[in-house]
DNA sequence: TGGCCTTGTGTTATGTTATAACATGGGTCA
DNA sequence: TGACCCATGTTATAACATAACACAAGGCCA
């Protein structure tokens, strides 16, 4: 969201939980509902801006006494992907919460510290257009972009 | 290789895969050997430019007799990663033979057809640049990039 | 209102990808 | 020769993901 500039440093994160809850809410009107099982999934990606993975999330749940078995959540999670509400990192095989309101969000780009694991969510115009420049050069048409540049965030860098 | 501009075109693939064993036998001086299982699977990576998965490999060394089990694999893969003479696909958890004879070449980025599934190997210093200077603007200390471009390729475009 | 269609969920089982842990064997060099 | 390193073999299991079928709730319209 836009005020987490620094998701590492001090933020007020029931924010961020809460407007990735009613931005949810506001795009699942209509036929794809957000249902009691896809909000939960999408609550407990939001508990961090760290990546997640399913069976976490699996565990997570049935500390709360749900039943849900895989699928469950590999159903929630699709639905999220789907609806632009969650986005997944392909070299950790984890969720992350979306954090971009912009319409191009899953063009996004991802920093993941390795220290924190904290995962920073960049929407570079300019990088973007490199990376479909570079696709044209070689008449390349692009549907899908998965960035994902691993190393160590400004935090841990100054922690070190 | 150098020559393999077009990998689905019409090209000499004993061409490449021989200077692949080169290159790699050249590298492989020293105390990181290229031993006989580890070239096996470096050659079946090679058989194409098309990603190929752990399991695939395994088939593949059966099917030839071999008595490889899943660790041989992916003890292979990983020395063959380690002296850079294959790359990992996040978003398809499968590998191909790295095509560049860059000191970076670690640093390539991939494009993958959905439609052929061959995999163009690109190894653009301008984007490699933008990746690094976004990252940068956020105080980001890269190690490791994974850009992974999904769509369409030349041919298939044409094709279709 | 009763049938039926769509959507979401439950449940069981299984498929796919990857690694832990320990044993074995073959060099090399003090 | 025996201590060590490196590679490989072997067994088992962890971690990630989906197929396939059953069922239930709500809308909709003849």
């Amino acid at each position: 969201m836009d005020h987490a500039i620094t998701p590492t440093g001090q933020h007020d994160h029931a924010h961020c939980v809460s407007s990735a809850l009613a931005a949810a809410e506001a795009r699942c009107t209509g036929t794809a509902k957000l249902t009691q099982s896809r909000r939960r999934v999408l609550e407990i990606v939001w508990e961090s801006h760290r990546p997640v993975g399913a069976y976490d999330i699996l565990d997570r749940m049935a500390k709360d006494g749900s039943p849900a078995k895989p699928p469950t959540v590999y159903r929630a999670l699709n639905f999220l992907l789907e609806q632009g509400l969650v986005h997944r990192l392909e070299s950790m095989n984890a969720f992350i919460g979306c954090g971009s309101t912009s319409v191009d969000g899953h063009a996004a780009q991802f920093l993941i510290c390795r220290d924190c694991n904290m995962a920073l969510e960049l929407d570079d115009p300019t990088l973007r257009k490199a990376l479909d420049q570079a696709a044209r050069n070689s008449g390349f048409k692009v549907d899908r972009r998965v960035v994902e540049l691993s190393g160590v965030c400004a935090d841990c860098q100054k922690a070190a």
